[in-house]
DNA sequence: CTCCTTTAGTGGACATAGTCAACAATTAAT
DNA sequence: ATTAATTGTTGACTATGTCCACTAAAGGAG
């Protein structure tokens, strides 16, 4: 044991504490039709479109062949296009489509107001502060979260 | 729109980054022959003991006859025991036995030994910082949290 | 080039996790 | 006393995620 016991348990607590935060956000981007699996796939390839299903993969953490199949029902729902890419033929290049940006759009704006409701009660200056330690939290302990994904 | 976009933006990055964290941390408290959400029920149990079906229901933010079918199952394993409750008799009083207690025991060594490895490589001062910046944050959203679960 | 290995994506079958509605028993409220 | 709300249980279901086998294409190594 090299370190104090009461760091460990108040680490804990906050990972308990952040995932009730995390399940009360998540529950409520629903109501668009899409499941949040769903929905985080719209939102990734929002935001990292033209993409390709692995990179999905790798940056949501899911099966392959699980992305597959939702990636199937979004272009089945009109969402989103494949184009076979030039450069791998085995890939295609995943973009939405009007219909998907505006689902996506949907998405941000919700998610936005959710955080402004969790927001809702604290000075400009509390935020400011609560956004501070986030980033600070992050700086610490992002290169850490990659090395942990390494060595497993 | 009444705060900076870039304010919640972050949030919103934080708790992506956040949501790997756990992840990561919850893909390996496994190994024990218990499913994620069991081996939560037997932390929560193993915090809250003696204690009855519906706070557990309310603590982890499960669905009753989910909770109902790993108590059984818990039960049937001979991780817990029920004593029906003098006070209102619909209800059952909950409590480890020693071999429950054993389990407990391990996930709580298994998740403080994951903490640490998740702090390697920090620094003495940078883990201090880490901790009071999770309980600034935790103190700022606590009374939000129930806020926001109550007006749902 | 050819052979071998790796990678990307797909589909079938399955396992786990979580939800919903109906119900019985009990307690609380009016 | 009657009605309403709470607690827990069960059956049926949906959503989510995993495993395996397979095809097709890339990327080497010789």
């Amino acid at each position: 044991m090299s370190l104090d016991e009461g760091i460990i348990a108040d680490i804990r607590q906050f990972n308990r504490f952040y995932t009730n935060i995390l399940g009360v956000l998540n529950k409520h981007v629903l109501d668009t039709g899409y499941t949040l699996t769903e929905a985080r796939v719209v939102l990734e390839i929002g935001f990292m479109e033209p993409c390709i299903a692995n990179q999905l993969v790798e940056k949501l953490d899911m099966d392959r062949s699980y992305m597959s199949r939702i990636i199937s029902k979004l272009q089945k729902d009109g969402l989103l296009e494949k184009e076979s890419s030039p450069l791998d033929n085995r890939t295609s290049l995943i973009r939405l489509t009007p219909k998907g940006a505006e689902l996506f759009q949907q998405l941000n704006e919700r998610s936005d107001e959710q955080i402004e409701r969790l927001l809702d009660g604290l000075s400009p200056t509390e935020i400011t502060e609560v956004r501070s330690s986030m980033l600070f939290i992050q700086s610490k302990m992002n290169r850490l979260e990659r090395a942990q994904n390494d060595s497993i």
